[in-house]
DNA sequence: ACATTCATTACAAACGGTTTCATTGCAAGC
DNA sequence: GCTTGCAATGAAACCGTTTGTAATGAATGT
């Protein structure tokens, strides 16, 4: 690979000079810059990259932590991000940290030994290594979907509660007054505040919450199956299912119709999302729509503005979310 | 942050002397390790990654790119690269290339401006930009998803003629005669092999092949509606639906029972690939099994070979596929 | 005609490690 | 006792750019 010296030599002048006629080429005269670039395209040059970032201590990367990649939701966040990326001439190296708290741990080394300019985290798991002491956060770091404003550090995300409460009270305009709720991990904080705004809307029409009718699993198909299984067997008389994702909502389907309930006519299920699949289920799902590309996007924005500015703004970035009607909830006579 | 300088300083010894209780412990003496290690820990001293790389002039980073990140089948092989890059410790920076040509060419200058050592890319462009004049591939570069055998470079996939030609002898023992297809983009080989493979069955049985029951479009869920909807509307004696993915199936799904379809009992859907929602749709999906994990996990042990000896081995792998039994496709009697 | 200014361009240091080669000191072999 | 060999360490070169500073020369002003 030909490199400064020889597009140097080529042209008739010093290194210098050729690493200028790309930096700012006004500082050339017309023909210098002429006869540079005409020796550059001759041996193909290009600069190197690596030769470059190490003098500039940068490396215009940026780590995307992921708790699992095959995720739709993960996955529509990380494309947005991308977007952003990209417009800003960043890269990414995505990370699968499978939830594991040491593969997370690596962000911040990635950091530290010049890997990388900064960390988006996605999900909620606060990496309390990344912010030593209560202070201002060491290393560039922004958390998207999960909008804690609790956090120290940048958040983009929704408003959980809020978002809950809107499709609890949807669920209660169409008359559901005995809804079960298939929560996600309970220790999660989206769990509570999801919980939470369920609670909320209750209360707001003074329906007593039933204690008895949650069920915990993973926020997965599989948990939403298991989950609902549990939950029908215990309680005959639901008539509504508050899911708090749309993949727990799919699980829950598959396990009303293998128990022969025909839905929504003997059971009302709502998800939480708004995944693309939703839209195919039997029947189409109704939902919350999360702006999951514009999480990633906006998350994006924020690390560039960070990175540009080496100020890191307290920022908590709420992002609208909206109730998606379909047919899995029925309107009760 | 503090440099080897620094520790050496602290230890009493020399840089160099640093630099190999990293790289080559066994060559200092007991006491000196102990001691530049103590001086290191003392500093919190991390060896600054972009120095060593450009020493070494290397990335230790792979570019993967991928048509749609948020498609789940990609978003799976990319899981499945990601386990082995961690195992051989390199990263991975993603490019959601949009199937954009433009987008892709930026690939083989990453490689050529040292960012990445090599390319993975997903899906099967040919992307002949990558390889100038049929010579022997000038970067480190696999292709995963895509296993054309013409291909002058390395290729990790399945057979998709045998595939499919797999599920539509399922289709002809289950009794169907009048199978119409619901095909993906109609200029990718994939699509061409499978059609091929579904002739192939077609053939060994003396079943006609009707050129009209085809139907091209994306390979997603909006595709799969629309080119259900213009199969049916112009075919009305169809007993199955053969996709070409999944998603394609679900979409089939959709549009079948939108028009008042009653399945399987009035028309039974396959489909291909096996995403994990083909187990929760309504009926579930008949499918067949593509490893897509374990096709990344393959695309990127190549990769870690390749980079390792240099050496750009023209191997084809298949990967075994199986077929899915599950309820969307019906027993005719 | 000479000083001053400004536009161009060259020179050389710097970035933070790794690695080659040379040096030192000590133990073993004759 | 002197040579030889080996283990341990240091000095310095090197990787390919960028950039601060100096040098050059032409143009301008007086």
């Amino acid at each position: 690979m030909a490199q400064i010296r020889d597009v140097a030599k080529l042209a008739g002048v010093s290194p210098a000079t050729v690493s200028r006629a790309y930096s700012d080429p006004s500082k050339l005269s017309e023909s210098t810059l002429h006869r540079v670039l005409a020796a550059a395209d001759e041996l193909k040059y290009k600069p190197s990259s690596l030769a470059q970032l190490f003098r500039e201590k940068r490396t215009n990367t940026v780590l995307v932590m992921v708790p699992d990649i095959a995720n739709v939701l993960f996955a529509r966040v990380v494309s947005g991000i991308e977007r952003v990326a990209v417009e800003n001439k960043y890269n990414l190296i995505v990370s699968d940290t499978g939830d594991d708290a040491a593969i997370e741990a690596v962000g911040v080394e990635m950091v530290e030994t010049y890997r990388a300019d900064g960390v988006i985290q996605l999900g909620e798991r606060p990496l309390s290594e990344l912010h030593p002491e209560g202070e201002q956060c060491a290393i560039p770091f922004v958390q998207a979907i999960s909008a804690d404003p609790r956090g120290r550090y940048p958040t983009v995300g929704i408003d959980d509660r809020k978002a809950a409460g809107m499709m609890a009270s949807y669920l209660l305009s169409q008359g559901h007054r005995r809804i079960g709720v298939l929560a996600g991990l309970e220790n999660r904080v989206v769990t509570q505040e999801r919980l939470a705004g369920f609670k909320d809307s209750l209360a707001a029409v003074d329906v007593p919450f039933d204690e008895v009718a949650v069920e915990y699993d993973t926020y997965s198909m599989a948990g939403g199956e298991r989950a609902a299984t549990r939950l029908l067997s215990r309680k005959g008389d639901l008539t509504a299912l508050f899911c708090m994702s749309d993949e727990i909502a799919i699980g829950a389907i598959r396990t009303a119709h293998d128990q022969g309930f025909i839905l929504p006519r003997d059971l009302s299920i709502s998800g939480f999302d708004n995944i693309e699949f939703g839209k195919y289920c039997t029947p189409p799902l109704t939902t919350v729509m999360q702006p999951a590309e514009q999480i990633g996007e906006v998350a994006m924005s924020l690390m560039c503005d960070i990175l540009r500015g080496q100020t890191m703004p307290k920022t908590h970035e709420i992002l609208p979310t909206e109730l998606v009607v379909r047919a899995s909830v029925q309107k009760l006579p």
